[in-house]
DNA sequence: GATCCATGGCAG
DNA sequence: TGCCATGGATCT
């Protein structure tokens, strides 16, 4: 038999201590496979990042969750059929990067790996940046420290010093000891002399010596960008009364729902909550959706503490690896105290600040617009940073506060009160008034059929734009400087591809998806492409009906037909550069956003006309009409939360109308829609969200539906449809089968889309009473190897999309 | 009968 | 994730 050299861990020093380390990737072993730690990492600690040797000859960087000493872990291990003999051990710390976590996270890791269904490592190595993890933009700075000296040596070493060095050396003892370590040149700075020549005489005497400290670069303009300094408003009654509610609830755990109207000063009411905050000594984290993550709203934080001497981190998609190493260090130091970022900012390491910094840990968090989808990660770990949010909350004794207009059912149900049939885990906070006694808008909704009766006969052709909107926005625009924004919810230039003969009845399809593809325009080119939404594939488009050989139409209108329309038929806009297409198309980076937010913002153009993306927190004083083109392409989604969006994107649009004194009065927001009848737009147009939430949670109820039941959804894909279906029979069955009490199990059922880029999708959904019982049984599932996360099966639980 | 390659289990 | 054992398919 032949032996490794590894397999000899009697031959490694030891320090009687054994640790369980989760590696990075892919292994989903629970709680971490256990290894043996060397007497060189006497101090490891929980949380800290390490090299470990895995499977033969690999090696693995990943975080310590768990240390014990061999004879408390001796009888677990057995259990496990190991032998403390038989463990390898840890190579050391891991050498290239400093992503260290402390304890609570690595507790708040252990939930998010059992809930969210995911390996353990993988879970930390999201939870850190990856310039973190690899140090990038990280130095190593060799510094100095003071070595101490018996007093009878002091003679001895000043005969060997040179003049200028002894006058340094007599310098030395006027420097406070906080100052060490200290670079070179800032000590010779220090001790009077001109270069580092008495210095590097004093290392040569043992009276210093040096220190390798590693530093992350620091970013002179992580402060700058666009400062708001606007002096503290005076609160409203409503503000000042969350506000005092907020502040009542600090260092405890407790979950609070600020559901304001848009304009009802949401903001302030954070920021007065952070600065309470920050006068007891802690920190705190604010949460916003990706796309509104703009410097408009970066600046607002910014300036209300730049003054106070209290630094903020924005963490945001636009900065470079080693820009976001720095801010994450600088959250980590204590140096700055709040951390305003998207969905992963959640992680920031804002507790461990060291007491000298005067850091006391997490004071709060908020999730500020907290109904939006993009805080659900669609990636592995599929986690949702509103829950944890409130998890980490939880575990580090902090109030969460989730603020929106329109907040998520679920958010709403755990607000409500039992007697209103919700959960009453949440305190709510209402603001139902505008800041200043602004009106909400007054939204028109017009029927789309009856405006295209109304058009005259001349112009039969079918137009996005209907009198009613058109006629607004040549009023609009006729007014001097005023602004408007149009809102449409699909991209390209027309939606489909069809025969033009309708009897035939064919559509365009994507060859490797199961979903219709959208006709783009380039310009240069007249016929333009196809694109499929799905898998980017794109095609050339087809001049004849590949089924009857007739001609090809295209039906439906994105936004750059939009814009051309407008351009075309729109008074006043038929100079260029009047309207600004703001989606995913012309928007290819974060900076490309920006600025185009601040040319309208500058008023270089007159029309914004974008997607969700123009739906998001944008306050423009001199926007003085809205328009939704069609506020139904939402509400046909194969989703059961198609209702609730469609009610959050009019309500949340139409909230960007009036936001000024002066356009005030004058604002108007025009819906238009197939289906004005329709309970989300019509009560989205009152801005009535408590009757929409009452009605849509009750039909939620009875239908045994989230939130009140909780969902989980594994989708099996594979090239061969017949393997994904088997499998995910396999794994519906063995739901059945795991036996847990008013457990619901659907399907196999084909995908709503039952392929994308040539991968057959087939799903399961398992519902619950609550979140325990879908837990058992994953937890069952997973034990059985049926719900492993890989490339093939994709685990959702709490999923925010079901397509 | 030997060899190639895809698949699945496993790592402490 | 990446490695290696396994076994079925294919080539000589």
């Amino acid at each position: 038999m032949r032996m490794e050299p590894d397999l000899f861990p009697q031959s490694v020093d030891r320090s009687g201590l054994v640790a369980w380390v989760a590696p990075e990737r892919g292994v989903d072993a629970p709680g971490g496979l256990t290894y043996v730690v060397p007497e060189s990492m006497r101090g490891a600690r929980v949380g800290d990042r390490v090299r470990v040797p895995l499977g033969k000859s690999a090696r693995a960087s990943g975080w310590i969750v768990r240390i014990a000493t061999e004879e408390d872990a001796s009888d677990e291990l057995r259990d496990r059929g190991l032998e403390i003999g038989a463990l390898r051990a840890i190579d050391g710390i891991d050498p290239e990067g400093g992503a260290r976590f402390s304890e609570p996270m690595v507790e708040l890791a252990q939930w998010m790996a059992s809930y969210y269904c995911c390996p353990l490592g993988m879970v930390l190595s999201t939870m850190a940046p990856a310039s973190v993890k690899r140090g990038v933009g990280a130095r190593t700075v060799t510094k100095l420290r003071r070595v101490s000296i018996d007093a009878t040596r002091i003679d001895e070493v000043n005969a060997a010093l040179t003049p200028t060095a002894r006058r340094a050396f007599d310098a030395l003892r006027g420097v406070a000891d906080a100052e060490f370590p200290v670079e070179r040149k800032k000590l010779a700075h220090m001790l009077g002399a001109r270069n580092a020549g008495p210095v590097n005489r004093l290392v040569e005497a043992g009276v210093l010596e040096e220190v390798q400290t590693t530093s992350v670069r620091e970013f002179g303009e992580r402060a700058g960008g666009m400062l708001d300094e606007r002096p503290a408003p005076e609160l409203t009654p409503a503000q000042a009364s969350a506000v005092g509610a907020i502040e009542r609830g600090l260092g405890r755990f407790g979950g609070f729902l600020l559901h304001g109207v848009t304009g009802s000063g949401k903001t302030e009411v954070y920021l007065r909550a952070l600065e309470r905050v920050i006068e007891c000594g802690m920190g705190g984290i604010v949460l916003v959706p990706e796309i509104s993550l703009t410097p408009q709203t970066a600046g607002r934080f910014l300036g209300r503490f730049a003054g106070k001497g209290v630094e903020v981190a924005v963490l945001h998609s636009g900065l470079t690896q080693s820009q976001r190493h720095a801010a994450w260090a600088l959250a980590s130091s204590g140096k700055a105290r709040i951390v305003v970022g998207a969905r992963s900012a959640v992680f920031a390491p804002v507790s461990s600040a060291p007491s000298g910094a005067g850091g006391g840990g997490l004071g709060i968090i908020i999730v500020d617009e907290e109904h939006d989808g993009s805080y659900k990660q669609d990636q592995l770990p599929r986690y949702h940073a509103r829950d944890v949010a409130l998890k980490r909350g939880q575990i580090q004794g902090c109030p969460v506060v989730l603020g929106s207009a329109t907040p998520s059912l679920e958010t709403w149900r755990n607000a409500l009160g039992p007697e209103r049939g919700g959960s009453g885990r949440f305190e709510l906070l209402s603001m139902p008034e505008r800041v200043g006694g602004g009106r909400l808008p007054r939204v028109e909704v017009v029927d789309l059929a009856e405006e295209r009766r109304r058009e005259p006969e001349r112009t039969r052709e079918l137009r996005a734009i209907g009198p009613t909107l058109r006629a607004a926005l040549e009023q609009t625009l006729a007014r001097d400087g005023a602004q408007a924004i149009l809102f449409l919810n699909r991209r390209g230039y027309a939606s489909y591809v069809c025969c033009a003969d309708q009897k035939c009845g064919w559509f365009m399809t994507c060859e490797h998806c199961d979903v219709t593809v959208v006709h783009h325009r380039r310009s240069g080119s007249v016929r333009g492409l196809v694109r499929c939404h799905h898998c980017q594939a794109e095609q050339r488009l087809p001049q004849a009906c590949p089924r009857c050989g007739g001609g090809v139409s295209t039906l439906g209108f994105g936004t750059q037909r939009v814009e051309e329309e407008l351009e075309r038929t729109i008074e006043g806009l038929r100079a260029s550069d009047t309207v600004l297409r703001l989606d995913a198309d012309t928007m290819k980076r974060a900076s490309d956003f920006v600025n185009a937010l601040e040319r309208f913002g500058r008023g270089e153009a007159r029309v914004l006309l974008g997607t969700q993306m123009v739906a998001k927190g944008l306050d423009f004083p001199s926007v003085e009409l809205i328009g939704v083109i069609n506020a139904d392409t939402a509400i046909s989604l194969p989703d059961f939360r198609a209702a609730e969006r469609t009610f959050q994107l009019v309500a949340q649009v139409a909230g960007r109308a009036g936001r000024s004194a002066a356009s005030g009065a004058r604002s108007r927001v025009v819906v238009q829609s197939m289906n004005p009848e329709e309970p989300a737009i019509a009560l989205a147009a009152t801005h009535d969200y408590e009757s929409f939430a009452s009605e849509e949670l009750s039909v939620r109820t009875d239908a045994g539906l989230p939130p009140a039941w909780r969902m989980a959804r594994v989708v099996c894909r594979d090239e061969d449809h017949a393997k994904a279906e088997r499998r995910a029979g396999e794994v519906a069955r063995a739901a059945r089968a795991v036996g847990e009490a008013d457990l619901r199990v659907k399907g196999p059922m084909p995908c709503a889309i039952s392929r994308i880029a040539g991968q057959h999708r087939w799903g399961v959904e398992m519902l619950a009473p609550g979140a325990a019982g879908i837990q058992r049984a994953l937890a069952a599932l997973r034990t059985e190897g049926l719900v492993r996360s890989d490339a093939k099966t994709a685990v959702d639980v709490d999923p925010v999309a079901l397509l």
